[in-house]
DNA sequence: TACCGTTATGGAAACGTTTCCATAACGGTG
DNA sequence: CACCGTTATGGAAACGTTTCCATAACGGTA
């Protein structure tokens, strides 16, 4: 009787073998997810958000970080296959040019891209980068800048970054400013000072600064704090991404806020349902995936920086610049 | 001849099966890793650390969140066996009562503690909680403050914030201060300024507030501010983590500086030691888990908070306060 | 008692490895 | 040619499941 040896079972607290089941049904019931690292909290929030549904649906996450390493990346991948894992969510350095990707399309893995944007016909859930970086230099505009920089960290490692850059220099051409000049930063801002000042020395014309990223925004702040800069009122900044810290500290932080949370959920429902063959929850719109979050970080640019503070901030020419002005 | 097989595999990237291999020699090359969110970043570089030691040494990593739902532990733990990891890392509720973790010791599986306070005989990697808290009070004493209060987020699901409760308290009676008042927030500081305001008034002789992590300590200058508290001068504010953030922000951080790195790269050598019966890794002592960070958020006690903010500081009685003076 | 349908029980096969052993092929020496 | 040591090759077993099929037991009816 099968009841007395499940009783057993309860007794012992004997537990099935997944390894043996995951042989004879070639399933696994694990997911592989392949990121540069969860000490950014936007994939933190991300790779929880995946990881939530997955266990829901009794699936377990096998987690790789990459540090933005492609060869990591490529082996990691390599492993996961090996490993036997049902689908596959990954955030690839390059989607142009990554092995690990090529090896999941050919077996025909189900799998989703997570931040990166995929090809025609390949699911990804992403930020539009692009556009988002245009709405940025839109916000520039309406509040008088012409001249805005762009500093990016682990402009090599990074499609993203590199996205923004593009969707950047184009939202600046859009909004008759200037071609923004370009300060490329490798480490985690530990002497981010001296590279402002010689990046703000080359260029004295600039007004406002786009950090890639909010962290790389906090720490511009910063650095201009020790550089005797007034934030907004010398140089205005505005980062991406919207992390909750943003929020808290003063200057308030201008930035993209997006939802990484969202974007993990629903790429791990969309693996989910690659996997067991139903209906692929819709991906959002591009423009639904990012919006502006006005911070004290941001405001008009003054006519004249060296006049000494007097002259108050032009009128912006195209709308009023309600939504940031400041007290 | 195996040379032409191996060839083959090399021309058609055949990965072998490690659910295969894993079966065959009933080992998986897998660890289990449960911490409650990965969403803070203490967990988020605890858990990536352990996961580059892994990785270096050919393991990969399961992860589970279990939102402080130790309903969520148990099973997660259940399945993390029944996947038969080869050792399991891990954050629990309460060491003393978790049913997961008697399961993991039932079966002498390798495993690590991580964060929590394991009874002697068992190994973890873990903040010492208690003395840390102890010397918050005495950092508030040597500011001359007599009446802190401590703030705490999930004092229900957490041993590690009774921890630093108790520890704070014992701190306080040894430095002549008074009992602390206790505030417990559930949610993540959504209106923490209610709460602070009604707390305040419930004990206006509060002259710092000792918050149970970073991000606490944060939103509680925040929701001050809000109520036209200036921290440090009308109200000092001390954190627990050391989180990067609080050094960029303005008042800086005053806080407990911690190392999840470091905890989650020994814990993950540990286990790793404890499979294949190497040495395992001295743990570090109590005291070497923590120190004091200064930061603008704490400031000495002015003596009497009514008097207009005329009085200066009162001198600290047992030791200058050259560490902790504000410009 | 013989027969039949239902339910219980037992055993084989397969999933993909690795380890071990047996046999086969090979190359050289006496 | 016989013998022997070495190397190549092939096949079985085991790891823990599930699925499938065969046999056995059971209970009732003719």
């Amino acid at each position: 009787m099968r009841k007395r040896v499940l009783a057993a079972v309860d007794e012992l607290d004997f537990q099935f073998s997944e390894v043996g089941r995951s042989l004879q049904r070639s399933a696994t019931r694990t997911i592989g997810c392949v990121v540069p690292s969860i000490e950014n909290p936007v994939y933190a929030d991300a790779v929880q958000g995946a990881q939530e549904v997955f266990l829901a649906a009794g699936y377990q996450m096998l987690l790789t970080c990459t540090n933005y390493n492609s060869d990591i990346e490529t082996d990691a991948i390599r492993t996961l296959i090996a490993k036997q894992v049902d689908g596959i969510l990954l955030t690839v350095a390059d989607v142009k040019n990554s092995d690990g990707l090529n090896l999941i399309r050919s077996r025909e893995l189900p799998h989703s891209l997570l931040f990166n944007e995929a090809p025609e016909g390949e699911v990804s859930w992403s930020v539009g980068d692009h556009e988002a970086a245009a709405l940025v230099a839109e916000a520039f505009a309406k509040n008088n800048h012409v001249h805005a920089g762009f500093l990016a960290l682990n402009f090599l490692n990074s499609d993203r970054a590199r996205q923004r850059y593009e969707g950047f220099v184009e939202g600046c051409a859009r909004h008759n400013m200037s071609a923004p000049a370009l300060l490329e930063v490798d480490d985690d801002g530990s002497d981010l000072t001296d590279n402002l000042k010689f990046f703000l020395q080359a260029h004295p014309e600039l007004t406002g600064i786009f950090a890639s990223n909010d962290f790389l925004a906090l720490a511009t702040i910063r650095s201009a704090r020790n550089l005797s800069i007034n934030v907004p009122k010398d140089l205005s900044i505005v980062g991406f991404d919207g992390i909750k810290v943003g929020q808290i500290v003063q200057p308030s932080l201008a930035t993209i806020q997006t939802s990484p949370r969202v974007l993990g959920t629903g790429a791990g429902q969309t693996i989910l349902a690659l996997i067991d063959g139903s209906e692929i929850p819709e991906k959002l719109n591009k423009y639904q995936t990012f919006s502006f979050r006005d911070g004290e970080s941001l405001m008009p640019r003054r006519v004249e920086s060296k006049d000494g503070g007097k002259v108050a901030a032009f009128p912006p020419l195209n709308d009023p610049p309600s939504k940031t002005a400041r007290t």
